[in-house]
DNA sequence: CTGAAAGCGCTTACAG
DNA sequence: CTGAAAGCGCTTACAG
């Protein structure tokens, strides 16, 4: 005999098909002594649920939301479509996932999305956002009515979020510092480091673990303030090249945030490809070519596939009242090199 | 309307369930007009089989063996145990995997766990082992009974394996190279470079990407012929003391086997522990330690989970007929510094 | 070559 | 409070 079954369960306590469902959906409407009965069952046969045939006769679909800003990063391309993948795959277990993109920083633009998000019914929703105080209320309401909510690249910590899927970016930023540390041979030197603005918690976070690293191991580099170049290469080429202008001996370039493009191109201009240490985030079809040639040393990546698949296996086992895989779930600080870049895939153009 | 079944095809092609599934599974006995009929149908609705319902109809279930060496060291107990838990998580989708510690180098054990594993009618094999004529053998054997093979950790090249799932041990000694090149700022110094074996492939493969890489971009650093350690840390100990004790100058050491307890032992032994650059392979407890005491620098990891949870999904899609998502099964080669060690899962003790 | 009916493991109205 | 029957989307003998 194989795997006990719900009728196993029904012959052994004595009791129908239905009882024996409505025992183990906890569904009321059932005499404490057959509930007994029926547990007991359960557990001398070891029974396990099929959950899938479970979904099958339910007709169980999962609906789920991802809330992603409309900033045009190469980025957040590659997370677009890296969720439009793990939906297709996800497909086979009836998870139905519908992307919205949303100027984040508009208030009008946001509450429609909610509104619309809410107006579909979803069971379980995936936000990346900086953290304010009407992300949070928004969370809120959709806790509120029980909906299954994880932030995704940038934590919500304050909020009621069910869980986080992404870095540590405070421990990414020491590991960038310790790169930059060890890969700056030359001796003493100035850091530059840009990042979109410091009003986002994980630029914040990214440069607080940089600062602490360089203090403790790496003395003889001294980080310049903070230059923020707004989700825009332009800008940072400009803000890149007066910080180059007004500061003797740079060394290094960390760019915690988007607009490398800014960087490299200022770099490549002045012919400093070879002699500056860059230390650069996420995999992009640029940073990869950058990482080819040499300009930049190091990318430190946050997976956009395992993230997104991710956020659906996290939202999922919510819906269903089960526990994730935490190893499983466990976004890496990756760390990338010429070397060990990945032939394709992550962060790739096409596949 | 929902998504089209069965059903739905039957009555669009005027045909009845069971000529529906004949054709939809490629059976014999239908006429061609009729599965040309069948196929438009399909066609027409867009309709998609979906296969855990046709799973349950069959009661389809995978069988799947691991056979893993009976080695005891720590990087093979954790990969047991991810291989064990990836099982449990896979259970639902009613895979059913055992495994098998069999002493690979001893043919007997081996021909005797193959036959167990035939007779136990395994549809698929995922298997670590180095690479012999014997094993190319099993493997045909397998294929010819149209088993579904894949080799883990190790690669089997020239057998006819449908996949390989773990890292380019060639790339892996790459990244250690440029990892150790760049974390020697000392200047001149010998490198130390231990292994296994050079029997096995992937040390070969490891020892030949460093000294690629030393050789095109860190002349400064010469690497000292290999000393192997035959997956004992005391013989290790022996060798990485004798080779300290006949060279002046070793400013590094290259752990690309097991036995890192050897090398760190007798480098703390004599205090070397701060001057020494250690790359080492694999985090493992001890691995783990060492990387948080700063004894050793960098670890260059493949992860076990991913590698367990690959080799099922590989083996499940093989058996299925399926693509995979390649991006997902891409093993990657993680570095770990102190910065970016995962805080538990992958290589810890317990959980 | 084709179809009606029963069944996989579970759930859902409906009746009592 | 409890049960008989039908159904989820698919497959499998069995008959014809």
């Amino acid at each position: 005999m194989g795997k006990p079954t719900v009728h196993d369960i029904a012959r052994e306590a004595g009791v129908s098909l239905a009882t024996v469902d409505r025992v183990l959906n906890g569904r009321a409407g059932v005499r404490e002594a057959t509930v007994r009965r029926v547990q007991e069952a359960v557990g001398r046969l070891g029974y396990v649920r099929d959950l899938s045939a479970a979904n099958l006769a339910r007709q169980r679909r999962y609906r789920f939301a991802f809330l992603l800003p409309d900033t045009p990063s190469q980025f957040l391309h590659g997370l677009h479509r890296a969720v439009d993948e793990a939906a297709l795959a996800f497909s086979a277990d009836r998870l139905e996932v519908e992307t919205t993109h949303v100027a984040i920083g508009d208030p009008v633009a946001l509450q429609q999305a909610f509104r619309r998000i809410e107006a579909r019914g979803a069971e379980g929703v995936a936000i990346m956002a900086n953290e304010t105080p009407m992300m949070r209320d928004m969370i809120a309401r959709l806790k509120a009515k029980g909906v299954a909510v994880v932030a995704i690249i940038t934590d919500q910590p304050q909020s009621e979020r069910d869980h986080f899927v992404g870095i540590d970016n405070l421990a990414a930023g020491r590991t960038a510092g310790v790169l930059m540390g060890r890969f700056s041979a030359a001796g003493p030197g100035k850091i530059i480091v840009v990042v979109n603005t410091m009003q986002a918690r994980d630029m914040v976070d990214r440069r607080m673990g940089f600062d602490e690293v360089l203090a403790e191991r790496f003395p003889q580099l001294v980080a310049l303030p903070t230059v923020e170049g707004w989700d825009n290469h332009e800008i940072v080429a400009r803000v890149t090249a007066q910080c180059l202008d007004s500061h003797q001996g740079v060394t290094g370039i960390y760019c915690a945030g988007a607009g490398l493009r800014g960087v490299t191109e200022v770099v490549r201009n002045r012919g400093l490809g070879e002699r500056m240490v860059i230390v650069s985030h996420d995999l992009t079809p640029h940073s990869r070519a950058m990482l080819r040639t040499g300009v930049v040393d190091v990318v430190i990546n946050q997976n956009a596939g395992h993230i997104a698949r991710s956020a659906m296996r996290v939202l999922k086992a919510h819906c269903d009242g089960v526990e994730v895989i935490a190893s499983q779930e466990r976004i890496r600080i990756e760390i990338v090199l010429k070397e060990n870049l990945p032939q394709d895939g992550e962060g790739e153009e096409k596949r």
